[in-house]
DNA sequence: AGAAATATATTACCGAGTGATATAGTTGTC
DNA sequence: GACAACTATATCACTCGGTAATATATTTCT
């Protein structure tokens, strides 16, 4: 079994480490394989203070609506958009979900 | 202005303030007005540890490729599962999602 | 049986998340 | 213009979630 990609970072090598073993048990069959190829759009670009404000912009939602889909408070999403403190990881995720998606993907 | 609804949550209440004012402006009309109704679908229903457990032996995945995907740590997913800690908002958003739509929703 | 990989637990630290509140800035209404 | 209502910005203080690192089962393959 060789390690087919590069390890782009540790999380993702571990879903191909266990993608493979998946794979090699029979849980999932080569097609379904390639979803989990997919998992490499997994990568999560950490999105700057001022992205994550145009982003709202975009999507022209007050941070209330914004904290409430995300399910999260606004003095958050305001520090946030300030820059004082930065999304976690769960965080990130579904605001690039939302930015490659839009928000009814969320919803 | 009355408030139309007894305060589910603050966040919601805050939701259909917004909508509410979206539409008076014209940003969005009585038909998307409904679509912030499915908003009240933002209620999350905050997991138990044993229900997040579950949830990841549904989706036949390791932790691994859990805290891949909801791009977090392993740790995390696992102090989540034992109860040591609980998922903050947007992990247990995101965790609700998974669980109403299935993985292909977070990917 | 032994090696390798995964899952479970433990420890310790930091900073994200949160609430509350106060202060501008905006927009609409009279 | 003045006033009201809402949104955004900012500050403070706290606590608990997120994270890394490590160690220890538990499983699985050779």
């Amino acid at each position: 079994m060789a390690k087919m990609k590069p390890p782009r970072s540790r999380l993702l090598e571990a879903v191909h480490e266990s993608a493979r073993d998946l794979h090699r048990v029979g849980w999932i069959d080569a097609r379904r394989l390639r979803t989990f190829d997919a998992l490499c759009a997994l990568e999560v670009p950490s999105l700057s203070a001022a992205q994550i404000k145009r982003l709202r912009g975009k999507l022209h939602v007050s941070q209330a609506v914004l904290a409430a889909v995300l399910n999260t408070s606004v003095s958050t999403v305001q520090k946030w958009e300030i820059g004082e403190k930065r999304p976690g990881g769960t965080a990130m995720k579904l605001l690039h979900l939302i930015e490659r998606k839009g928000l009814d993907a969320v919803l």
